[in-house]
RNA sequence: CGAGUUGGCUGUACGGUUGCGGGCAAAGAAAUUUGCGUGAGGAAAGUCCGAGCAUCGCAGGGCAGGAUGCCUGCUAACGGCAGGUGAAGGCGACUUCAAGGAAAGUGAACAGAAACAUACCGCAGACCUUUUCGGUCUGUAAGGGCGAAAUGGCGAGGUAAGAGCUCACCGAGGCCGCGGUAACGCGGCUUGCAGGUCAAACCCCAUCCGAUGCAAGAUUGGGACUGCGUCUUGCUUAAAUGCAGAGGGCUGCCCGUCCGACGUAUUCCGUGAACAUCGCUCGAACAUACAGGCGACUGUAUGUCUAGAUAGAUAACCGUACUCGACAGAACUCGGCUUACAGGCCAAUCUCGGAUA
RNA sequence: GCACCGUUAGCUCAACUGGAUAGAGCGUUGGUCUACGGAACCAAAGGCUAGGGAUUCGAAUUCCUUACGGUGCA
């Protein structure tokens, strides 16, 4: 199963005034239903240098991938993930499924 | 054996399943699929310097501005590196240093008598007054005091008291000789030594520098009519055609030089402007060997191709081993510097101390 | 990615060309006034000048370096 990168700035503007919120204990995640899932990350300078910053997207990347499955529609989605101590697969894969069952209702 | 100094290397390893970026090959009309191989660092970082490269109509001169500052080399270049010199520190191996010029000029708070020569206390002499205390003049930089700093240090002679006033030694300046490419060093002679410190204060001297940066820049957005705005002074011409003048561009200013257009809107024709393409990775490249050089480095030969993304590619899960894994992620490319960094390893006929023979 | 700027009291800003106690306003605390409060007036506290090093007799100021915050560039 594939899924387009959100890439432009224009894209992430309209999801941040328009989109819907779903919050977890360590997500937060925007959505618009649409055609085809299309996936973005914001991600701020809060969260760590390079390397940091580059192993959380990773993560999410791959929690995504995993549980897209799981989506109750196709849909427009930016993840903004929270600042903490330390990050994991489990956390970002079981806090993307908690957000998936929200968004059903 | 212990304690050090300097230089260098390394930066978890192996396996399985599922995935990601680029490349090559095959299949397919295409979307795409399959296979093979490849895919972050010593600092990729900070952006502190230097270059390549690109654009700025030309890349010219001067002023302004900026940078550097012992000597000789290395280098494409450098504010870098190497080898020396000097100064400071260390028992030593060794380490550190923006290390030109203060007789070109300006400036330097407060305190202090004085910070270009000046006498506050003191010391000494002379004179005055005199019971004493004292006062005036002169000499004096040895002592006190002020201060970050007080006119080279120390000892002896000398003197009324003192003073390079004289002498020895040390320091400083000058001259000569020798050594060294040079910075400078050594030796001799000579000058009693009229002036301190600060130039990472202004400044002077010498050398160097055009500006902007890959979000540079290039390609595919083209043509026609019309309108509007900016510039448009005069003469002339069919015409911005020509001449003069004004204006504008070229680095902030001047000289000099270049320029006749520039911007925008509607309509029509055309239309691929966005998940674009190029710049974008073969290069002052890397590895090995040999040669030259104390060294930085250079030359020759052979071999290798070693990320190229663009919301930005290295991940997820599992297993095994150990010393249980630090700092940290390419973004046009190189050469340096600086900063961060768990641990491990190596080298030097290195240094000091102890023990034994 | 590239270029550049800033950091001073709780907050907003000063401090001239290095010179000594680093000032001002608002706020805070205490007092005067008032029946009480506000306003007004008087007084006080509050600073390792972002951290570290260098130059200097002396650094908020000059130089180097680190951290944090911010701005511009299609």
């Amino acid at each position: 199963m594939q899924y387009r990168r959100l890439k432009k700035n224009r894209d992430f503007n309209i999801l941040f005034r328009k989109g819907k919120k779903v919050f977890s204990p360590y997500l937060t995640i925007l959505y618009i239903p649409s055609d085809e899932t299309v996936m973005g990350i914001a991600l701020s300078k809060k969260h760590g240098k390079a390397v940091r910053r580059n192993r959380i997207k990773r993560l999410i990347r791959a929690a995504f991938s995993e549980c897209m499955d799981k989506l109750p529609f196709t849909c427009t989605v930016v993840i903004m993930p929270k600042v903490a101590e330390s990050y994991s697969f489990d956390d970002f894969r079981a806090s993307l499924l908690s957000a998936f069952r929200r968004m059903q209702k």
